[in-house]
DNA sequence: CGGCGGCTTGAAGGACGTCAAGATTAGTGG
DNA sequence: CCACTAATCTTGACGTCCTTCAAGCCGCCG
């Protein structure tokens, strides 16, 4: 699993890349991927659902994929690369939503406002698929599995607050959040116990609304303790189990 | 707005009722009423719809309406009392998750993994009207305006983990509390500025994620303030725009 | 009336934030 | 390739808000 290092510092920056999908096929991390090789449709659907999507990108670290208000039209699928989604609050303090990795959504939770309620920024050299929420709902109608998929990608999104739900404490918040990414990392076929953090320690304790000095101590604790070793921004999770044992009561129950 | 008192202690714990629909009519509160009344839907595709719906009910406090893992095939309106969903964590310890007040869904997380994903218990009396959520789909399908109430729904779930997420303090919690009950009550027709928390001080205390010595004390403190005036679980907001600017970086940022 | 659960109030302790300084890295231009 | 600067990260000392622990109070129901 351990991807070879990409030649020149730069380059390794970039973190996994998700392959690309052609005429049709979907790229094979792509949310919607399923909806087509599951269900067999024909040429002629695939072809619609391909009109709905545009690749889009690159956007270099600090670039701005859409921001706060700005009229919804478009769901995203990260292709490479990570996104950050966040508010900058009345005291003008950043706010982190979440962090967004190759073939997750960006996006759903516009629909309903009809304006994008956050920022989605790149924390790297990021890569989307667009897709036309209007055309996307009209083909809906005529394919029941598409409408379910997105049914589904929506319901998903209502659960996913976990993380910073509970009164935890600083330990058990910072397991969920390597392991979760872990997991998601799995789950699109990348390695489970080594990737690369693109954010900073302060989105992170940002995100997990902890001190940006209470991440690092922490990270401390968790590298001598053996459970991870850390080198900058590359994480190893070296005792995943033991780190999902602190995690557990957020990853959850 | 003051509702008078119902005769009987008991009748006085159900709180405020939201009005019955009938077979042309969704109840006012009701989610779903805007796409009837709002398109004009002919008397076929009302009917359509409220062969979806079934009212249940009624359940007593303590009683639940769904549980966790049950097989999900519905999702639920809240027509009259307070519901509450929560979880038991790893160590046995409750995570209250929400409170739903009359005209709003329950269960809508519930779609992607085809289970309930927590506990939905009764807080007092509490009717609801029960959609067959198979059968809602395949009619989205025919009805856009249905899909579209649908998307809404499920995306207007999304956001709506600001009370927990954030890094506040426990006045800044309680603030957002009270005033987000208001105008959810208002949204609904009932006052915004007179309730009955339906809720124990230890529920309230869980959801917001502090010792529900915190929550007397802060509650003390904000009548000290002339904020409010407390009488055991009734709530008057006296001074709601103080009470809005303290939680103004909740509510939203 | 008496018991029980929920609510309130007080005192002490702990976990994390804030403040501050130093170390490491990244980025830039010579 | 190296030097310089700025940003990020780390580490320590101290303060604070909230929790925990404990006791007393109130309302509800048998």
């Amino acid at each position: 699993m351990n991807q070879p290092m990409l030649p020149g510092g730069q380059a390794s920056q970039q973190g996994p890349i998700a392959d690309d999908g052609d005429e049709l096929h979907f790229c094979s991390t792509c949310a919607f991927g399923a909806v087509c090789q599951q269900y067999g449709y024909d040429k002629a659907a695939l072809n619609a659902l391909h009109c709905l999507v545009e690749h889009v990108g690159p956007f270099h670290a600090g670039e701005h994929a859409f921001r706060l208000n700005n009229p919804f039209n478009a769901i995203f699928a990260v292709r490479a690369g990570m996104a950050k989604t966040y508010l900058i609050d009345e005291r003008g303090r950043e706010q982190v939503l979440g962090f967004h990795l190759p073939g997750e959504m960006v996006g759903l939770d516009a629909i309903y406002p009809a304006r994008y309620p956050c920022n989605a920024v790149a924390l790297d050299t990021v890569y989307f698929c667009r897709f036309s929420f209007p055309a996307m709902a009209t083909l809906a109608a005529r394919m029941p599995d598409l409408q379910v998929q997105l049914f589904r990608l929506l319901s998903k999104g209502i659960g996913t607050a976990s993380l910073l739900a509970g009164d935890f404490t600083a330990e058990e918040r910072l397991a969920a959040f390597l392991v979760d990414l872990a997991d998601r990392y799995a789950a699109r076929g990348f390695s489970p116990t080594r990737y690369r953090l693109s954010m900073s320690r302060g989105d992170i304790a940002n995100y997990l609304r902890l001190a940006s000095e209470t991440v690092s101590r922490v990270l401390r604790r968790f590298q001598d303790g053996g459970l991870i070793a850390v080198d900058g921004r590359e994480v190893e999770l070296q005792r995943p189990a033991e780190l999902r044992h602190v995690a557990r009561c957020i990853l959850h129950g």
